[in-house]
Parts: structure tokens; C-alpha cells; sequence
RNA sequence: GCGGAAGUAGCUCAGUUGGUAGAGCAUUAGCCUUCCAAGCUAAGGGUCGCGAGUUCGAACCUCGUCUUCCGCUCCA
């Protein structure tokens, strides 16, 4: 089966069995939207429960939020993303495709270049030892031709982006003569925005509503809130502040099933640290975070990080997490040095101090935050990925099975009467009853008892529960342990300390650097 | 947004030259009572993605539209 086969079959599967539906179905879906369906919503709410249990309560200095998904406009321009997160594009009509205004300009400032130092190789060679570079490359009228262009296109486009001058920006590419790389045409689209933030509006028309945003990341929640937390809870440097929530991102392009959502949710936690401190901690944090996606035991080798050379606006330093899809290594969580860029510039916009006085060495900051945030429906699409296998057995046939980890499984336990009748159904009600408080339990007695643990393996149930003629007679069942197959005898009253030892988060946590 | 492919029952799919829609599995009820699914009986479930058009008649032909997948493109 080909990894395109493979994703496939997981799509029919997270249907077929409840776990993810395409939104809006009946009214033919909504383009990169989903809906968790009923086995879907348990296991994404016990992902979110080991992240936030192993952040805020393995941790003293860490501590929980939950900001509203509306903000003030002005946080959008504070953080950057009404400038950034417009991209400038334009089409190219007779291939056409789709480009990034400015990347288009920069690859050909990078062509420049390249064109100049082939001027220099070739003159090095003509020169031998005696090539002066500097002097030639102040001299030769080739290269101040191609680089007095090079410089004035570039500032051209620096100060068109700047001016957010679309027209401007176009007139640099007709300028610079650049062709589409496909059509070789340089019959190009005007340029045009596109916003990835979802707009609304607040308040009544006729009382001058205002434009508001989405939130296209969860993290300004928490910057804005830094003084409230750290105030309130008395938090001394460094501390975290974590959260989960909402985002939005009207992105052009939004598929692979659950894996780029125009609405998704973020598993995000803030650190905050003394200026100069930041590096120790951001490597600390991607040691951290990675052993936390390998405690999950889908083998070291499906995780690795990608480190960033071009870095986004507000960071330093920054690498992702990255995890084996059946569609190859992608992206699950990044982890981000963002300097004081986010505090500073809340500051600025607000007018409000936001420092934090260190007791220890006397002085007043702004704090630096490495950040590390996590795609909730990545880490369910992650977990779905890697449990899904498709098994031959002994006796020749074929069980799917879902192995994921016990602590994370949807439903924990099934107890079934081996028969529907003789009493066994009331002793798996009673067995329901001294579970069902602690743990996700289901009942089954439908169909012979091989099919009920195929319907288990299914949707991942680590462990069948099996009330049968002894369990009358001496007051024990078996259990069957869903990647083994294998069963053991045990009392019924030593049931709920069992499962509870085999299914709780410490078993994950255990397993934490 | 472009190009290609597709959309028929919960799932996987059949459906002839245009003549009022089928299978297997699944579901529900009953029978059977058996520790690794697919025994027996019966039942429910589809305005064939949606909307127009052509036609006496459309799942099938035409146009539009929506959605999904693949490739490009994009991606804090």
C-alpha cells in the first residue's frame, strides 16, 4: 500500500468510524473545514489534556489562560500581522499562475547578483593574482550597470511594500522586465492583496461599527495579558503562560484533510525571560517539546527538527517539529524565539509600560519569550497517522487497528458479555457502573464476540473487558489487550485499579525529559 | 487561483445505446449462543452533490455551480 493509499484509507476511516466529518456535509461541505465527530472530540480533548497537564501542572511556574478570540483591532498592528500577513500577489496571464509580488523581485535581485559574480569570477581568472575586487567592482561599467539597477529596484520595492503601494510594486517587476518562469511572458495581473486574516464587524452598522479581526494566532492573547497574569499570580521570571484555542487563517490554499484548516485550533505556551537568556531556554524547549511528541512512542525516527534560515519578522531563532505523514515530514509545532518584539511593540502601541522589575539583579525589562505552539489538529492527525495499521492475522484475515496510546485512546474500555444472556449483561452493567466515572467505557453485545473486538480495534479501545460463564462462578473476567490480542483472568474487583494503572497520562509523563 | 480526475445508501463501488436505482459490507429487530468479524430471517436507508437546459423521458447528454483528491502555486 502506497502512503497515498494509506492517507486515503485513514480519511474513509476517520468518517467512517466517527472521529472527523467534513463540515456542513449536507449542504455539499465547506472548504477546509471539519467537524470532530463524537469519537474525534474525545481524543482531541485527551491530546489537549496531556499538553496542558504537562505544561501547567508539571510545572510550578507555568500557568493557564483563556483569552477571547476577539481583540482590539490596534493588537493586529502591534503584532505585525496587518503588515505581514498581507500578501502582495499577482498572475501571470498566460501560464497562469500565481505569484508573490515581492518574491518574484527578490529572486531576480538574486539574479543580479548572480550576475555580478560571474563578472568577478571571469575577471579573477583574466587578472590571475594581481585581481583587485573592490577596485574592480567600483570600476567596471558592466557592474555598475547591473548593480546601480540591482540597488535602485530594491529600494523601489522596500519602499513600495512599506507605502503598502500595490501599483508601485508592479511597476517595479514591468520595470525589472521579469518573465513568468513558465510562460516566458511578462503579461502580467495587477498586483493584489490578500489578507489571511477573516474580518467582522463589531457592533450596529449605524453606529459606526468597526472592522475586527479573527485572531490568526492565539499567542497576542497572552502578550496582552502579560502584566494581568504576572501581577495577579505573583510570577517571577522566567514563567510560562500556556494556552488553547481558536484560529483563523483565510489561507489561499487550505488541504490535506485536517492538516491546514481555515479554522484550527493552538496548543501555545509563552515562556518569559531576561534578555540576554533566551538562547539556553529555546534549546531547553525544543529538547522539552520533542520528548513530549517521542514520550507518545511512535519511534524516534518519524520526529526530526527543521531549523529555520529565513526567520519570520518577530524572531531570533526558530525550528519545527517535524513529523512523518503518510504525505511526508510536515510541520506539527514550531518553537520561536520572539525577542522582546511582541511586549516591545505592545508597549509602543499602548502606551501602557509592560516591564517586569527583577528583584535580583535591580533592573526593569522588557521580557524575551521563546514560544512554543502546537497545531491541536496536526497532533490528532499525527496520532490518527501513526496508529492506523492494517494487519494480517494468524488465521489469515485482516483486523484495521487503531494503536493509539492508551492514555489518549477515545473510548478506554468496552465490557462484553461473551453472551446476551444467562445474566452475564447484568454483571458488564454492574463492571460499566465501577468504570464509567473514571474512564470512557462502551457496552457491546451484539454480534459474536471475535466482531465486537474487531468494532474495538477499530477505534482504538485498548482494552475489552469479557464477562463469561466463570465470571458467575468466581467472580472474574478477561482482558484483552487490543495490540497483543492476548487476554488474562482477573477479579472484577481489582478492575478499576488496573485499568486506571494502564491508562493514565502519568504513563506518558514518565516518559518526560 | 490554475490544470487534471472524481462526486450514486453510513463505507466500497456497479449501473448497457437516455426508459422511474442495485450489490457487498454496515445499521436495526428477531433467531442462534460461540473468546478473535462477515450463520439464518426480516426491516429501514438514496430527490444519483446542487441548479438550469436538451428530451415524451436524464444517474447517463450540455452548461453552470459546490465539494474532494492529485499536481502547480502559496504557507509565521
Amino acid at each position: 500500500m502506497t502512503q497515498e493509499e494509506l492517507f486515503k484509507k485513514l480519511i474513509a476511516h476517520s468518517k467512517e468510524y466517527g472521529f472527523i466529518f467534513p463540515s456542513s456535509e449536507i449542504y455539499d461541505g465547506l472548504s477546509a473545514v471539519y467537524d470532530y465527530g463524537q469519537l474525534g472530540v474525545e481524543l482531541k480533548n485527551n491530546i489537549k489534556k496531556y499538553w496542558w497537564d504537562s505544561m501547567v501542572k508539571l510545572h510550578d511556574n507555568i500557568v493557564g489562560i483563556d483569552a477571547a478570540i476577539f481583540m482590539h483591532p490596534r493588537t493586529w498592528e502591534a503584532s505585525g500581522h496587518v503588515g505581514a500577513f498581507n500578501d502582495p500577489l499577482i498572475d501571470n496571464r498566460d501560464s497562469k499562475k500565481r505569484y508573490r509580488a515581492d518574491v518574484l523581485i527578490e529572486d531576480w535581485l538574486a539574479k543580479q547578483d548572480e550576475k555580478i559574480a560571474k563578472e568577478v569570477e571571469k575577471a579573477r581568472k583574466r587578472f590571475g593574482e594581481n585581481f583587485d575586487e573592490g577596485q574592480f567592482l567600483s570600476t567596471n561599467a558592466r557592474v555598475l550597470e547591473v548593480g546601480g539597477k540591482r540597488d535602485e529596484m530594491h529600494r523601489r520595492m522596500v519602499e513600495a511594500l512599506t507605502a503598502n503601494d500595490l501599483e508601485a510594486l508592479r511597476q517595479v517587476i514591468v520595470d525589472c522586465e521579469i518573465v513568468c518562469p513558465v510562460s516566458g511572458t511578462r503579461n502580467w495581473t495587477e498586483v493584489r492583496q490578500f489578507n489571511l486574516m477573516f474580518e467582522t464587524k463589531i457592533g450596529a452598522a449605524a453606529d459606526g461599527a468597526s472592522t475586527i479581526y479573527l485572531r490568526p494566532e492565539t499567542a497576542q492573547g497572552i502578550f496582552v495579558n502579560f502584566l494581568n497574569v504576572q501581577k495577579t499570580g505573583r510570577m517571577k521570571i522566567p514563567f510560562g503562560i500556556a494556552q488553547i484555542g481558536k484560529a483563523f487563517r483565510n489561507e489561499i490554499v487550505a488541504r490535506q484533510f485536517i492538516f491546514r484548516m481555515r479554522e484550527f485550533e493552538q496548543m501555545e505556551m509563552q515562556f518569559f525571560v531576561r534578555p540576554g537568556e533566551e538562547m539556553p531556554w529555546y534549546e531547553k524547549w525544543k529538547e522539552t517539546r520533542m520528548s513530549w511528541h517521542r514520550a507518545l512512542g511512535f519511534g524516534d525516527a518519524r520526529y526530526r527538527f527543521h531549523d529555520h534560515d529565513k526567520l519570520a519578522h518577530y524572531a531570533n531563532a526558530a525550528a519545527d517539529v517535524e513529523f512523518e505523514f503518510p504525505f511526508g515530514f510536515k510541520e506539527v509545532e514550531g518553537i520561536h524565539s520572539r525577542t522582546d518584539f511582541d511586549l516591545g511593540n505592545h508597549q509602543k502601541f499602548s502606551g501602557r509600560k509592560i516591564q517586569y522589575f527583577d528583584h535580583e539583579t535591580g533592573e526593569s525589562y522588557v521580557p524575551y519569550v521563546v514560544e512554543t505552539s502546537i497545531g491541536v489538529d496536526r497532533m490528532v492527525l499525527q496520532v490518527l497517522s501513526a496508529s492506523y495499521a492494517e494487519e494480517k492475522l494468524d488465521n489469515g484475515e485482516e483486523r484495521v487497528v487503531l494503536r493509539i496510546p492508551a492514555p489518549l485512546a477515545p473510548v478506554k474500555v468496552a465490557v462484553l458479555p461473551l453472551v446476551k444472556k444467562d445474566g452475564l449483561p447484568e454483571v458488564a452493567a454492574e463492571i460499566i457502573e465501577s468504570l464509567k466515572f473514571d474512564h470512557a467505557t462502551q457496552y457491546d453485545e451484539k454480534d459474536s464476540i471475535g466482531k465486537r473486538y474487531r468494532r474495538q480495534d477499530a477505534i482504538g479501545t485498548p482494552f475489552c473487558i469479557t464477562v463469561d460463564h466463570q465470571s458467575l462462578e468466581d467472580n472474574t473476567v478477561t482482558i484483552r489487550h487490543r495490540d497483543t490480542m492476548e487476554q488474562q483472568r482477573v477479579a472484577i474487583t481489582d478492575l478499576p485499579q488496573i485499568i486506571n494503572n494502564k491508562v493514565t497520562m502519568r504513563n506518558l509523563f514518565a516518559k518526560l525529559k
